[in-house]
DNA sequence: AATACATTTCGACAATCATCGAATGGTTCC
DNA sequence: GGAACCATTCGATGATTGTCGAAATGTATT
C-alpha cells in the first residue's frame, strides 16, 4: 500500500468530523442534485441553512472550514452564496478507502 | 439520496480526524498485509508504535477511540495487543461517500 | 516469586473547537 | 439614500481533545 498524505487526509476528515458541518456537506451535495448552472437553483446556503438551528455566525465558519479542506466550492451569487461538492477531494478520500481495504 | 446516519458517520469520521490516529489506522491496514491469524505475525500494537513517537498511554487512547468507532477489532493476544481493520464499518463510509457523489 | 515487558488507568495541562451575540459589510429593491 | 436581507468578522466562553508522566495491571520468563 503506498503511503497516503496523511496530513492532508486528517484535515478532510476534520472538516467532516462535526456532525452539525457532515449534515452541511450532505445538505449540500443533496441540493446539487437539481442544476447548478440555472439562476433559480436552490443550492443557495440560505435554504439550507434554514433547516439548522445554528446561528448565521456559525453556518459560516463551518462553510469555511469546508471550503478549506477542498470539500465544497463556494460561489457569490448576488446576495446569495451558493455551495457545490468538489467531487475530485471525494475522489482522492475513496481512493484511500479503497487501499485500506485491499489492505 | 438516502439520508445517512450522520451522527455515526461523525462519529467515525472524528476518529479518523487526528493525523496520528489516522496513521494509526494506516499502519494497522498495512500490517494486515501479513496472515492475521499466524502467530507470529507482525500485527501487533508494539512493532506499529516504535514508528511513531508517541508514547504508550497516547497510543493505548487512539486505539480505544478507533476501536470505539468501529474502525478496527483488537484482541489481546498473551502479553500483546492485536488489530484489525473492520471492514464493515469501511464498506459503511465508502457508500456514504459513492452517495455523495452520485448527488 | 521476582524480574521484565506490554498495556492501561489516572489525573493534569495546554491547545483547539463549536457556538454565540453584537457589530460590520455587501447587495437588492423601493 | 434607506430599508431589508444575506453573509462575514470579531471577541468571548464553555467543552473537547491530544498529549504527557506516574502509577497500576496483566502476562510471560527465569
Amino acid at each position: 500500500m503506498m503511503k497516503p498524505n496523511t496530513k492532508r487526509l486528517a484535515k478532510v476528515m476534520k472538516a467532516l468530523a462535526n456532525e452539525n458541518r457532515l449534515a452541511l456537506y450532505l445538505g449540500i451535495a443533496q441540493n446539487e442534485e437539481s442544476d447548478f448552472e440555472t439562476p433559480e437553483c436552490n443550492c443557495n446556503i440560505r435554504d439550507i441553512v434554514k433547516a439548522f438551528t445554528l446561528t448565521a455566525p456559525t453556518i459560516s465558519h463551518h462553510l469555511k472550514e469546508l471550503a478549506n479542506a477542498d470539500l465544497i466550492i463556494t460561489e457569490k451569487r448576488g446576495k446569495f452564496l451558493v455551495a457545490r461538492v468538489n467531487r475530485d477531494t471525494l475522489a482522492e478520500v475513496e481512493q484511500v478507502l479503497a487501499l485500506v481495504r485491499s489492505g
